[in-house]
DNA sequence: ATATAGTTAGAGTGATCAGTCAGTCAAGAC
DNA sequence: GTCTTGACTGACTGATCACTCTAACTATAT
């Protein structure tokens, strides 16, 4: 992405929590300070736009996280994933919330869904082999890697803090018979 | 809502889930085999409409569950509602994703979330009485709740049946420092 | 058979949409 | 100084949208 892309990204996120999945390009353009030809320069259609944003945002999430590689699970790595995700969705909330709402609205592509799973695989190494050492249970690893997710989706929707906080950690744990 | 209603909600809900959620009333009215003229007739607006449908699914979820009153909680009365809240997903599974869709997309006003939440109510106060009694724990009714839904909402996702599914619910009984 | 009232069909309306294109402009190359 | 390049602009286009309007139709009462 250009800095024009990322211009008019930016100025799109907004847009699209305030207005709405059906906000026009030409309002896009405007609040990005740019023609609506350039805008159709920068991304040739708006199905192209919309995968940028969630491109961006994805790709941004799971540059938050710490490398996968060579880690091996238990709590303390459960957690710093926990601290790596709530930290991010909380100093980018918008992009967080755009990131939701172009994945559940059906906007985001089919393509770039697919593209942005091929970024999780590493992570998702772990819980792998966390489930088959018995370390951890669910019925698979992408039933545990969503209920993961979701529970700090709910901790960031429901703004829990400190002991709160550390309590729905604490029922992640146990759901998952992860010993502390 | 009358028959003509209840023909174009019925029509509806699988256009929204195949061509998304910008699909276009002509395209519903055809559906329907009714007129353009008729569809506006039977909804003011496409609004009036997009409410409509999501007052009808949340109903039909809500009647699905067993009479809140006189019940109290626990493992067996937890399984009922888990059991109802998946039946009703499993027998009408696009109402179901339908009623996330408009919820998550933004396309249900608030008036009609405003309106769906006040029939969760008597069904919350059982958890409310639950968590002040200690049977249960978590950081407040409104968590808990959403963790409920959220983790049969992935047993469907994920097409959990048999010991799979007894996991899930296991898991979500620890998580919730529910005996069975 | 006729009157009345309510409903329906579908062409029509103005607004708005994503996307186009001819022309402008500024900055380097020589 | 002039030429070339490539990004930018914004008026424009055809398509499509939600919604309207009226003539035709249906059902019931008398």
């Amino acid at each position: 992405m250009n800095d024009r892309q990322k211009q008019i990204v930016k100025a799109a996120i907004p847009l699209f929590l305030t207005e709405g999945v059906s906000v026009s390009t030409a309002r896009i353009a405007n609040a990005a300070g740019v023609s609506n030809g350039t805008l159709f320069n920068a991304f040739p259609t708006k199905q192209d736009l919309i995968d940028a944003i969630y491109r961006s945002t994805k790709t941004a999430m799971f540059a938050a996280f710490p490398a996968p590689q060579g880690a091996s699970f238990g709590p303390k790595l459960l957690r710093k994933n926990w601290d790596a995700y709530l930290g991010w969705a909380r100093a980018a909330p918008e992009d967080h919330k755009v990131m939701h709402l172009l994945r559940e609205s059906g906007l985001a592509s089919a393509g770039v869904k697919a593209e942005i799973n091929a970024l999780a695989a590493p992570h998702g190494q772990i819980l792998v082999d966390a489930l088959e050492q018995g370390t951890i249970r669910g019925p698979s690893v992408g039933f545990i890697s969503d209920l993961i997710f979701n529970q700090i989706d709910l901790v960031i929707e429901h703004n829990l803090h400190g002991t709160n906080e550390e309590l729905a950690f604490d029922m992640l744990c146990h759901s998952i018979g992860l010993v502390k």
